[in-house]
Parts: C-alpha cells; sequence; structure tokens
RNA sequence: GGAGAAGUACCCAAGUGGCUGAAGGGGCGCCCCUGCUAAGGGUGUAGGUCGCGUAAGCGGCGCGAGGGUUCAAAUCCCUCCUUCUCCGCCA
C-alpha cells in the first residue's frame, strides 16, 4: 500500500463483485465503471508484487553496502544498481498510486447493497407501510397550515427572516422559540435518560474525510453548505460528526454498542428541490434535530433498527401524535442505507403524512469508509461494526405536527401535555 | 493573528544517516517464588495494514500526515495538521 492512501476494503468487492453487480443491476446503476474493477484490481496487485520484490532486494542490498563500508571496501557498483532499482521503484509506484486512486473513486461510488428484507420498486408509492399508531385528527372547522397559525399567533416570522437571510430561514420568537426549545430538551432528555444514550453536542462544522466517511461525499456536494476557502461543510446532520467520532479506531467487544443521542443544527443547501414545499417549517436549509447514532456488532444490528425506530416512535407517542412507519423500497432507500424506515407524521394541511424521522442501518457500509472496527475478542482480527442512526426527532417539523393538529377553532394551541414542564407550564398558545 | 516548543507503540520515554527493520521504564499477558488484599524474579508485548501462499510462513509498508534528498531516513530538507507555552484579540 501507498502511502497513508484511504484505501476503501478492496477484498469485499473482490469477493462479493457478483453480488454487487447484481444487486446494483436492480438498483439500475450504471455498470460499465464497475466493469473496469476487475482489470485495476489485478494491475495493482501486479504493481505491488514488482514493486515489493525490488523493495526486498534494496533493503538486502543496503545491508551488505553498510557492512561494506565499514569494512573500508569498495561498494560502488552495488550503490548504482540500487540507484537504478530506486528509478524503478518510483516508476511503479507512481502506476500503483493512479491505479489506486482509480479504484478509490469506484468504491465510494458503490452505493450500499440493500437488505433482503427491503422492499424492490421504482418509486415512493412502492414503500410499505409497517404500522400506523393514533388517530389522524378530524376537525369540526377549517384548519390552518401552521405557517398562517405560527405568524398569526407570532410564533415563527419567515418574512424577516429573508430579508436578514434568505429564503427557507426563519425567526422563531415568543413561545414558538420557547416551544423549539422544549422539545429539544424533552427528546434528549427522553433518550439519555429513558433510553440509554450518551448525550453529545458535536461541532456543526465538519472536514471532507468525515463527509465521505458517512457518505455524503463525494456523490452529494452539492446538497452540502461549503465554508468558503475552506475544506470545511456545515453539517446537514449530526450523524456526521457523532459516526465519525470513532473513525480509524479499533473498539473492543465491550465497548458496544455506542449509542450516542446528539442535537444539532443542520444545514443542507437542498439544491435538487426548489419549488418543494416552499411555506413553512417543512423544508428549511437550517433546522435543528436529536439524532441517534449506534455502533454495534453486526450480528446484532437489525434488532437494533428497530430498537432504535422504536426510540424515536416514542416521541411522538408521548406528544399522541398520529404517525406511520414506512419500510423504504429499493428506489427510496438513498445512497447509504441498506435498509430504512421513515417515521412520517400527520400534517393536516398536507392531508397527508410527512417524513419526520429516518431510522437506517447501514450495516458496514459507513464503517469501511471512516474504517469503523471494533476487536470480537482479545487477540482477534478487527472486524466493522455496523453502524445505524435515526432522527429522534427533527424538531422543526415536530413543531409543526405540533402547530398544526394541536390547533383549535380559534386559532390558539393545546401545548402537549409532557411539553408543559419544558415550557413553564404553558397549557395553550393564544393571542 | 504573532513568537517559541513538541508530536516515537496501550502509556511514559531514549534515539541527529547504516546490526535501532525502534533502547529503557510503566501497564498488560503468561510462568516461578512467596503467601493473603503486599513485595520479588523470569518472560512476552505493532494487538495495524498490504501482497504472495490451502497453510505453516515469507515479504512490503509503518516513528503526527504528505512530499523530497540518499544505495540507505525516526534521524537531513520542504509543506501541512495537532498539542503545549507566551503575547495579542475575543464570547
Amino acid at each position: 500500500m501507498i502511502g497513508g492512501m484511504n484505501m476503501l476494503d478492496l477484498k469485499y468487492l473482490r469477493q462479493n463483485f457478483t453480488e454487487v453487480k447484481e444487486k446494483m443491476q436492480s438498483r439500475g446503476e450504471d455498470l460499465r465503471e464497475l466493469d473496469r474493477f476487475v482489470e485495476w484490481d489485478e494491475k495493482r496487485r501486479e504493481y505491488i508484487q514488482e514493486s515489493e520484490e525490488l523493495k526486498a532486494r534494496r533493503n538486502e542490498v543496503s545491508k551488505e553496502i553498510s557492512v561494506l563500508k565499514k569494512e573500508k571496501k569498495d561498494a560502488d557498483h552495488l550503490i548504482k544498481e540500487m540507484r537504478e532499482v530506486g528509478d524503478r521503484v518510483k516508476e511503479i509506484d507512481e502506476n500503483l498510486k493512479e491505479v489506486e486512486e482509480k479504484l478509490n473513486d469506484l468504491l465510494l461510488s458503490i452505493p450500499n447493497i440493500p437488505h433482503d428484507s427491503v422492499p424492490i420498486g421504482e418509486t415512493e408509492d412502492d414503500n410499505e407501510e409497517v404500522r400506523q399508531w393514533g388517530e389522524v385528527p378530524s376537525f369540526n372547522f377549517d384548519t390552518k397550515a401552521h405557517w398562517d397559525l405560527a405568524t398569526e399567533l407570532d410564533l415563527l416570522d419567515f418574512e424577516r427572516a429573508s430579508k436578514v437571510t434568505g429564503s427557507r430561514f426563519t425567526f422563531y420568537k415568543g413561545l414558538g422559540a420557547r416551544l423549539e426549545r422544549a422539545l429539544i430538551n424533552f427528546m434528549m432528555d427522553l433518550h439519555a435518560d429513558g433510553h440509554g444514550y450518551e448525550e453529545m453536542l458535536p461541532p456543526q462544522i465538519v472536514n471532507r474525510d468525515s463527509l465521505t466517511g458517512t457518505g455524503q461525499l463525494p456523490k452529494f456536494e452539492e446538497d452540502v453548505f461549503k465554508l468558503e476557502d475552506w475544506d470545511y461543510f456545515l453539517i446537514p446532520t449530526a450523524e456526521v460528526p457523532v459516526t465519525n467520532y470513532h473513525r480509524d479506531e479499533i473498539l473492543t467487544a465491550e465497548d458496544l454498542p455506542k449509542k450516542y443521542a446528539a442535537f444539532s443544527t443542520n444545514f443542507r443547501s437542498e439544491a435538487g428541490s426548489a419549488g418543494r414545499d416552499t411555506r413553512g417549517l417543512i423544508r428549511q436549509h437550517q433546522f435543528n434535530k436529536v439524532e441517534l447514532v449506534q455502533l454495534v456488532k453486526p450480528e446484532d444490528s437489525y434488532e437494533t433498527l428497530e430498537q432504535l425506530t422504536g426510540h424515536a416512535e416514542k416521541v411522538l407517542q408521548l406528544l399522541k401524535l398520529p404517525y406511520r412507519v414506512m419500510n423504504m423500497c429499493t428506489a427510496d432507500l438513498g445512497f447509504t442505507a441498506a435498509k430504512k424506515y421513515d417515521i412520517e407524521v400527520w400534517i393536516p394541511s398536507y392531508d397527508d403524512y410527512r417524513e419526520i424521522s429516518s431510522c437506517s442501518n447501514f450495516e458496514d457500509f459507513q464503517a469501511r469508509r471512516a474504517g469503523l472496527r471494533y476487536r470480537p475478542e482479545t487477540n482477534a482480527k478487527p472486524e466493522y461494526v455496523h453502524t445505524l442512526n435515526g432522527s429522534g426527532l427533527a424538531v422543526g417539523r415536530t413543531v409543526a405536527a405540533i402547530l398544526e393538529n394541536y390547533q383549535q377553532e380559534d386559532g390558539s394551541i393545546i401545548i402537549p401535555e409532557v411539553l408543559r414542564p419544558y415550557m413553564g407550564n404553558v397549557e395553550k398558545i393564544s393571542r
């Protein structure tokens, strides 16, 4: 291996090439590049063998030279020979580096392989409903959308935010700001005290390696905000800093599972969704989120996915907000997940459910990219962990759901009971 | 932002061109002695990664990262990162 190149697991693709290829086909991915793999992989190993043979010879002769010099004997012919060997090594290593870069790019561009329990599908209509919870409210008056409710109650100010910043930003005000803060504390307390997660407050700016580790880069650079003159990015989710927290580490079996709950503000440029959800809190460039992240033993990851999804659902249950859980089909899985449940909350103004949490098992996809490993037993070889994460929950969308589902005929909002201790015991927001 | 200093294995740490292809401690593993929550002696310790091999094993890389000089680099040169100290600034 050349230098510290962050090569991904070549053996993995070598051994699972056919399977990967088949699964990619079912995802409708372009396979032309993938076929180059075999050729490049062989080329790489040829270069390595040739280079290492020469290096072994050089190491040997260097010792001989050392001895000759000590005995004040002539070593010029050996030195001359080694000079040529050195040139040749340099040449081979350059070729090697080139082919390794190509392989690395290729490996980074391959999406995760869907789990067998993921429904095959071509659009979001092929997502499967797993369960529903709560009852969709029926109102005997004309309901309002949360942006109208919030503006009338002076809880949110979209207009001035667009002056101060631009579109897709908002000011939270008064009890609106208080509600957001109450939700953050409520969620964090629930996950930390109730569900056994370690609380974390991560950096909200990360470097390129971190975004590559979790899979946002290199493919989706247009969706994240980049700092000018820095190779730093605003985080699109706490998943990035928290999952990368243990990057390039080898944990012990006793360390697992690692369970982290992190509050953070998230930034997304949403480059491809201009014109969608233009009003309200549903799609903003900046939003708050409580994120659950777990690093687990591979054999535990699917059980963990169910638990983690349950932890997110618990928030909605305590808030008494109706939701459903969807098993995302192959078309809606995204690049990184092997399996993903979306939790969708009922939003009256949409007359539909909207995603409020996304709970994914990445298996070893992120672990391979980020070098997240553990030693199953003392002295055993390190293995990749499995990573999972899920929103628990997206706070802005939760505010929207509360405003709309708890609205009264007079335009006031009842505060869900569990939140009242966090709201100075306010029971109702009204004019 | 300015000026210094430093990054060596699990931890501390020696080491300014060639049997150091990493001394010595500590810790940890194993063994012995002793015997009761001690002390001592011996011994092992890169647990990483890549390649070849069915395997035992052989070899390459590896002293913060990346380049360079050289037959040969922990050691010399360049760039970057991080940490510490002082100054400046600041929540």
